[in-house]
DNA sequence: TGTACATCAGTGAACGCGCGTTCACTGATGTAC
DNA sequence: TGTACATCAGTGAACGCGCGTTCACTGATGTAC
């Protein structure tokens, strides 16, 4: 295949490019479960059945969504962190600018986040082809607190024995060189980041909460105590 | 109206339960969003015209299986904290009583659950009959704390400056005779309660978190920690 | 450089399905006198 | 206690709609010789 690519084959991909865009407004118009692969061709003027070159059925266009909503949240999670080492600041501050740039891409994107961290689309089950893209977000929260642990920044959060047991499988599946009780905290603290913004987007927090920036950023400064990140006496 | 009903009218209340039992049935089936009328008339043996005698339209029978479900989720939680105050434990204990409690409620009506609190069905706006039911879980997690704070086992969270404004708010609104940091952290540990939850339900542990009775109970133990929860020396 | 053939994008019609809701109706249950 | 009328549950047909997917096809783009 040569690098110069035919007309047909750059028709191809732009054409697929077209066809996710649309989806996606489509997500952001009426939620996941509507989502019509004849109302996408009716918008981009082609024949419902001319999909069918590009996706091999409803559940085929569904999972490409899926996989490419989950790798824009990995890479804003990445991102965040990346500029937030840069800055050298405390870990504490740098789990929050991950967290807020989660916060921030689910609130500009909140029908792909539903169809990411809501309920399971009735009929449709995910492919092993999202489990990679789906774990972006928490690898890069797990390799903040390696960082933090390595720089003698996390302390360990206390453990009950009837946990762990557990702790220490997933530490043995996660991140070995973690203490356990770290590793327990940390996959509690990433559900419950999701928890937060769950019900921010689901209406949970409807006359509840009205300055969601600095409840969010209290509620997940807190998240980052409970997994052990510290401010050293230097400020980092 | 005499306490010894007509026929009529208790053949209204039987088929209005049949009617939502069914409904019940084909969401524990099938999900919400395909929840259909036709369907549930079918499964009756009734023309689907019918229904509109009992439900006006097909919302109006989704608003009252929300209504439902809040209010059974809500007795769960209520009957929890109740027993465990019976027993006078410890604090923390009673709230994961309530926590469990709340996570058996969900284990036992996933599809009620993600109505609930999975992403909201498009086309649909949950109307103001839904608020009251929605907040029982919360209150019962306020009235455990306020009861802990007047027994003196509620320490005060820490809070920083940006969040203060918006806790006074909460807590003015809320439960004015808590500390504006305890009803913030409440608050934030509502939302990481229904994360956890989430995440169990919708999938995301899978492949993660494998002793889930384990991991839920530690973590909602720390949850307990964050609000301010404490043992007493007399061990209450 | 030109020709023959293979590949593939897109068409248009069709299949078979289910949906929510309306409406005029029948017949049973309740009520007022 | 009996009769006349009102209320209401349930019927069956219809309206108008959208859906995913299949299939034989046309015509343009690419490739091998």
């Amino acid at each position: 295949m040569s690098t110069v690519r035919g007309a047909r084959e750059r028709a191809r991909t732009e054409i697929t490019l077209a066809i996710k865009d649309e989806a996606r407004r489509q997500l952001a118009a009426e939620g996941a479960s509507t989502l019509s692969l004849r109302a996408v061709a009716r918008e981009l003027g082609m024949v419902s059945s001319a999909l069918y070159r590009y996706f091999p059925s409803r559940d085929e266009l569904l999972t490409a969504l899926i996989v490419d909503a989950y790798d824009a949240l990995g890479e804003a999670a990445e991102t965040a962190r990346a500029s937030a080492a840069g800055s050298s600041g405390p870990y504490p501050a740098r789990w929050t600018a991950v967290t807020c740039a989660v916060r921030a891409w689910a609130l500009a994107h909140p029908h792909e986040y539903a169809l990411l961290y809501g309920s399971p689309v009735p009929g449709y089950s995910a492919p092993q082809d999202t489990v990679g893209p789906a774990s972006r977000v928490g690898l890069t929260l797990i390799g903040l607190v390696r960082e933090a642990h390595a720089a003698g920044r996390a302390e360990v959060p206390p453990l009950g024995a009837t946990a762990a047991a557990e702790a220490a499988r997933m530490a043995g599946d996660l991140a070995p060189d973690l203490p356990p009780a770290t590793v327990a905290a940390l996959v509690a603290a990433w559900a419950q980041l999701f928890g937060l913004l769950s019900f921010e987007l689901f209406g949970q927090f409807h006359r509840v909460v009205e300055d969601r920036d600095a409840f969010f950023a209290r509620a997940t400064g807190e998240l980052a105590r409970t997994v052990g990140l510290t401010t050293g006496e230097d400020g980092r």
